[in-house]
DNA sequence: CAAGTGACAATAA
DNA sequence: TTTATTGCCACTT
């Protein structure tokens, strides 16, 4: 509701990230721009990565199913390689295309339009 | 206290 | 069609 969505906007653009990152459902991947665009502000897809990159609340945000536009993952981004971070969405059912892609068709969230 | 940097995406030409 | 530029918040030093 709008008092829910006001106080999110109160602790700020990065707590919205945090918020949208944290309801993606295992075995599915979020693009930068699906979860700017979900926060409000699709122009803003950069500092969706750079929320997840100082990252104050570990374990609670599942960065690692949050990939390029591409769907394609930065080797220089996860916190323990690219090839951690493919096995751990791998281990979840998230279709990949290639060692370094993934199938933004089959596993992208949200699936459909809430 | 102030300034710079930073995991991308969308739009324009 | 592809390439280049812009946008903009919070956090770090």
């Amino acid at each position: 509701m709008a008092a829910q969505d006001k106080q999110a906007q109160r602790e700020g653009f990065f707590a919205r990230v945090y918020d949208v990152v944290r309801q993606i459902p295992c075995g599915m991947v979020a693009t930068y721009g699906q979860v700017a665009k979900l926060v409000g502000e699709p122009r803003k897809a950069r500092f969706v990565g750079f929320a997840l990159h100082g990252n104050p609340e570990p374990g609670v945000i599942p960065c690692h199913r949050v990939v390029f536009a591409d769907g394609r993952i930065c080797e220089g981004f996860a916190f323990g390689g690219a090839d951690v971070q493919r096995r751990l969405l791998e281990d979840e059912g998230v279709a990949f295309l290639d060692d370094t892609h993934v199938d933004l068709e089959a596993s992208r969230w949200p699936a459909g339009v809430e």
